[in-house]
DNA sequence: GCGTTACCGTAACAAACGGTACGGTAACCC
DNA sequence: GGGTTACCGTACCGTTTGTTACGGTAACGC
């Protein structure tokens, strides 16, 4: 036996690199020399610590989305009532952490997806557990509504927030912070205001 | 002087070759060889016909941002009051040509606008002018609005449909076109409804 | 039909890619 | 503290990238 290593500290240090990398160079510079760089080691570690590059990127992915959801719970944890819960949650997707960085590594991993099967899937799962969310929070909110209405009404209310979220990112002086808040807010509150039907 | 060719017509093939090549092998696989046997050439010809990959994609870019324009003013053109030209309009926009290519190769360019500038400028340019179009129908539907609400109502509208184009490309199964239909639909009918305010 | 000239396929280039193999180095156990 | 062993930086491999240069070929004017 010799020296030991936290393998998994290397996994998340490696993920965050890739992160890095995709924000500020696109797909196209997501190279394993660029995440070695950017991590501070060799193309040597990233070998070892991962068996090829297409196992770094689905760790990469699938710490991101294990990281958005911690930060949804946070969210939903935080507001009182349901309808806040429900805008708390929506509202903190569309508010970018860094200078749109996530946006960018989101779109990075999105156009990767077309290529790798792997990410495609991991894709689909995440979108998929934030409709999830998205209905059960809603759930409260419209209990007067059936099952399909309320999913028809999580799916507008999912995909208002990843058009934003793919706007602000290159437009950001258009939909700004503002824009982006007060119009789920609206959305939310029409959505939460009796008028059955 | 000797034969004498059309360049117009290599050019709008090789972007065609762009398009089929981004929507089926990614932007990772977006290569000068890749387009150039999918047009039926060399990259001889690629390289005579644009002075690098960069002016290719640019092209291609623009070339794309023609063609929505021309089929988005079709759908205006075709129908018959406001409410319906609106109606219209949207739902074209999240209506899949081919099997979702064109999402594909919007995805694909918005990745590449990552680390293009160039591409990125087109982007901005055409998603705003997508806006104005959307407000542009808007202000007949809804003359008791001002300008401020309107704009707002038309950048949700507009991140519906995004999102929507998003959403449906990784999972047409949950995002049916019925269900994009039936919300950007509903969304319409909301905002053209009497109820003041 | 022949000479001229533009076109573009062919081939090669340096650089960079993902991935492999080796060996020096440093930490652990006894 | 010395021997052992895992770690990982270094160097290299074959392939592929964007781009350049050349030369055969085919079309046009006369």
């Amino acid at each position: 036996m010799a020296r030991k290593k936290d393998v998994q500290a290397d996994r998340e240090r490696l993920s965050a690199a890739v992160w890095s990398v995709l924000a500020e160079r696109g797909l196209t510079g997501l190279t394993l020399r660029a995440v070695a760089e950017r991590a501070g080691c060799t193309t040597g570690l990233v070998l070892h610590t991962f068996p090829d590059k297409r196992a770094l990127l689905v760790h990469a992915r699938e710490l991101l989305h294990q990281r958005t959801a911690v930060r949804a719970d946070a969210a939903e944890h935080g507001a009182r009532d349901a309808v806040d819960r429900l805008k708390a949650v929506l509202s903190q997707a569309v508010t970018p952490s860094g200078n749109h960085d996530e946006s960018r590594v989101w779109v990075g991993f999105l156009a990767a997806s077309l290529a790798d099967p792997a990410l495609a899937e991991l894709h689909v799962a995440h979108s998929r557990a934030f409709l999830r969310r998205v209905e059960r929070l809603l759930a409260p909110v419209r209990p007067d509504w059936d099952d399909a209405r309320r999913g028809r009404a999580a799916k507008s209310l999912v995909a208002l927030v990843e058009g934003f979220n793919v706007l602000a990112m290159r437009d950001p002086g258009t939909y700004s912070q503002d824009v982006k808040d007060t119009a789920i807010g609206a959305e939310v509150e029409r959505l939460a205001t009796p008028p059955p039907d």
